[in-house]
DNA sequence: TGCGATTATATCGCGCACGATTTAGTTATT
DNA sequence: AATAACTAAATCGTGCGCGATATAATCGCA
């Protein structure tokens, strides 16, 4: 575990962020997302009308992040925020027909992207299951 | 490829590295360090005096970046930047000996985070190759 | 019922990270 | 020697990401 190997495994996973990143921005600007914004996307995607917590607890982010980064999409005409009847306290947000349209260029850019990795299927997977497996540990 | 796996890399990514981020938060703390000025640090100690665009290019971050963060080193007494007799244009970066002295607090750094990331030696070693390889292939 | 603790979100200030632009020094061509 | 092309670094404006703090609503328990 002092292998000087194990000593980078931080800058591997910085740098292959801001790498991964990159391949995103020029594809995300012309549809006038950033980065986060268009993670924040596939989790209404997935499953719409979800409160600013449970999107804080999918991307593992603060609400200080998330909150400025949500209204600024609804700014764009991409969401809107809504007050829980119930509980006033939480905020969800809902997906406008925009917000939706975007959908149809997911396919797009995940090709893209799967491209310009140079994984296979099978390296895709093995990459997935360590960060997962990685950050869960982290996580406790 | 278009199984709904891949999809979901550039979040992988992108989450594994703010809880790396995270875990070294607190022990920089201490040493008042930022987590990408340690990591300047570290290619620092590997070999002094490199120039900002050597370090630009092993971070991949861009000198708008790093000038104002090498500044702040350098006022907080751990570099100093000189420029080159020769050429003018580049800015050497050295150690101080309170910059040389930090790394003495490496070792404990990496044993916490190798702990934390709850990974084997083989399977670091495997995940820092996928990591390596794609940015790799991402920056051409 | 009342009131302290907890929870959800928002606000503020700071540092990173970028692209676009600028400044200044170097090199190449004529 | 003049100038054009290039390169290194700095500057500027925007958006993320955090911790600390604030506000407001809900919950727990006597």
């Amino acid at each position: 575990m002092s292998d000087p190997l194990n000593e980078m495994i931080c800058f591997d996973v910085y740098a292959a962020n801001l790498a991964v990143g990159r391949l995103y921005k020029p594809l995300l600007d012309e549809l006038g997302l950033t980065y986060p914004q268009y993670l924040a996307l596939m989790i209404l995607w997935e499953k719409d009308g979800r409160t600013v917590g449970e999107i804080s607890g999918i991307l593992g982010l603060e609400s200080s992040t998330l909150t400025p980064l949500i209204k600024r999409m609804e700014a764009t005409g991409l969401v809107i925020r809504r007050r829980d009847d119930k509980d006033e306290r939480r905020v969800h947000v809902f997906l406008t027909d925009a917000g939706r349209q975007i959908e149809t260029e997911r396919q797009r850019l995940t090709q893209c992207v799967a491209d310009a990795t140079g994984l296979s299927f099978d390296e895709f997977v093995q990459l997935q299951g360590l960060l997962r497996k990685m950050r869960k540990a982290i996580q406790k």
